[in-house]
DNA sequence: ATTTATAATGAATAACATTCACATGTTCTG
DNA sequence: CAGAACATGTGAATGTTATTCATTATAAAT
């Protein structure tokens, strides 16, 4: 379904998602015209989903990574929890898993003070929440949406 | 340090980062020009990091999520292990957390059979690595990248 | 061999990026 | 308070890029 040539169009931009058509264009080797055909065919296709911004968290008050776990009792909720998970702005992420009727949270806030309040006033005071636990991230080595492309010898894409 | 006009010119950017400066200075009512400086010099303060673009992991066979947290104990291990699991194609975020020596990784992976040949040949045999404990993600309310960035009432951004 | 579908090229033109001279406004300082 | 220093905006000019489209090439199907 994706060729070799989308692929290393999307590996480029994985690099860099906001450079010129036509350098993409000139690293392929190819007419601009085509590259632009192909993704915005990958646009239609669902492949690509969209373009972000990869903004620096420590500038924006934001230093502390934090997951959550939160058991939940889901009959005595007053809402669902998972979509009221994902409307908070501190989350990023919102997964329910395997396990004890388990949700999963990325949370980013600036402190530790500023995670107690989020917890305290947001999630422990919901209906339905059982109870949480907290593990902070002390550091980061990897943190990046990207996925690998090039397969390796066992895999396949298809 | 962040004024509401380059707040206002990421916000923009967070939504579709690949549009045209033209067309953010429109939205802005701006002159392009206005808006290409500072948006370089947002780049230059390392307030904007890069631009990435967001891929559907389902097109790609990396359906499936876990959550892993793997006790080490690092004298037992032959090269630090943070960056060993940087490195893995599998991995797309690693963590050092507070708790038992742990390390807690965000794997994405094909399906089950993956999962498990991924823990068996890339995690428990390595050196140090003492146990480990996956939880799989059953569905995903919420998965972004993106900060807040306008100030809820009792927040402030600096 | 011919049809059909898919995708590449290259030229033409519209849109955009980028630079720069100049204007405006703010802060700092003597 | 004047005016220097700085930051940031505008608008025009120019070079670059995006986009469209007619045409050609390639591959698979009948």
């Amino acid at each position: 379904m994706i060729d070799d040539v989308s692929l290393k169009i999307l590996e480029i931009l994985q690099e860099k998602a906001r450079i010129p058509n036509v350098e993409v264009a000139r690293q392929m080797d190819m007419a601009p015209s085509a590259v632009l055909e192909r993704i915005r065919k990958l646009e239609r296709q669902g492949i690509i989903d969209g373009y972000e911004v990869r903004l620096n968290p420590d500038q924006f008050n934001r230093r502390l990574i934090a997951f959550v776990t939160v058991n939940v009792c889901e009959q005595k909720a007053k809402q669902p929890l998972g979509p009221y998970f994902a409307a908070l702005r501190e989350i990023q992420e919102v997964h329910y898993v395997s396990g004890k009727d388990c949700y999963l949270l990325k949370v980013r806030v600036a402190d530790n003070g500023d995670l107690y309040r989020f917890l305290q006033e947001k999630i422990i005071l919901m209906a339905g929440v059982i109870h949480t636990q907290t593990t902070q991230v002390l550091h980061t080595f990897k943190e990046t949406a990207k996925l690998p492309l090039t397969n390796s010898t066992v895999e396949q894409r298809n």
